[in-house]
DNA sequence: TATTATATTATAATCCTTATAATCTTAGTG
DNA sequence: CACTAAGATTATAAGGATTATAATATAATA
């Protein structure tokens, strides 16, 4: 399923003259599969076996390049690390407030708040995040 | 104009059995009259004229105290540090991407957004939090 | 004023992230 | 297919924000 959205990622990576390193391939392909939003430190962890010398800074360096190309979107919350997502299509995130469990939700993109933003305070708007707080099914039952 | 607010602020921490130090006192008061969204150690900067032995330990310490009582909202944008902003009404952020100013934004709250992703994710969800981005009148101007 | 729990201070420690320099590798070119 | 130069990786050190610790000081209450 995700054949074709690996292979288009390292399509614009070589168009934006990014090399195809074997870490570099693992850390696009980790978090392209990943159901998750890994910190570097999940990453790193998880490719340790594939790649025993590989150095946290690789991961730190993949992950900016892909930020600046814009596969990728770094995610801060109120936690220590940032997280990391791969950008498909446009969605919010709803997230535990008791397990940290985070969940995709997707919603029409507020154009109407970026417009009204954009009268009132003379910015020129690019784009917004939003995220959604809240208890998750399971944190609700089990108290 | 902020003279009731600090009142009853002060008032709130007494009802939770937090004490009134002139550390606190200052944090708190430098917080509700600040224009911008300073981070902990802008706070501790324009108090170390007052308290030339105040701590930096003791800012983080308050800021935490007011964070937990629910006086005072912590902002994680992609920054190094976190960014402290004095509860009043609701309203969201826009931040120039160029110089890193943030203004006030006020927006009716978007229950609906909430309402949808309760039902769709079967989280009970407490409250959400949105920046927007874009370059600022003057970064506009100056290129 | 005496007491006791709490706050502050100073410092060290921790954690995440970035910088550095040396070594190695990719992706072209001849 | 070997050569080359720009770029990537590694290992390590350094940086910055935040938290932990232990000793000292102080607020609040009786």
């Amino acid at each position: 399923m995700h054949a074709n959205e690996l292979q288009e990622a390292v399509e614009r990576l070589k168009e934006s003259g990014v090399r195809i390193t074997p870490q570099r391939h693992a850390v696009l392909e980790f978090l392209i599969h990943a159901e998750t939003h890994p910190t570097a430190d999940d990453i790193y962890k998880a490719l340790e076996g594939k790649f025993p010398n590989m150095s946290v800074a690789t991961v730190y360096n993949n992950l900016r390049v892909f930020r600046e190309i814009g596969l990728v979107k770094e995610l801060t919350y109120g936690d220590a690390s940032s997280r990391f997502d791969y950008n498909t299509t446009k969605h919010y995130h709803v997230i535990c407030e008791s397990c940290g469990k985070i969940v995709d939700f997707h919603y029409p993109s507020l154009d109407e708040v970026e417009a009204l933003a954009e009268k009132v305070t003379g910015f020129e708007i690019s784009h917004h995040r939003m995220e959604i707080y809240g208890k998750c099914p399971d944190c609700k039952t089990t108290h």
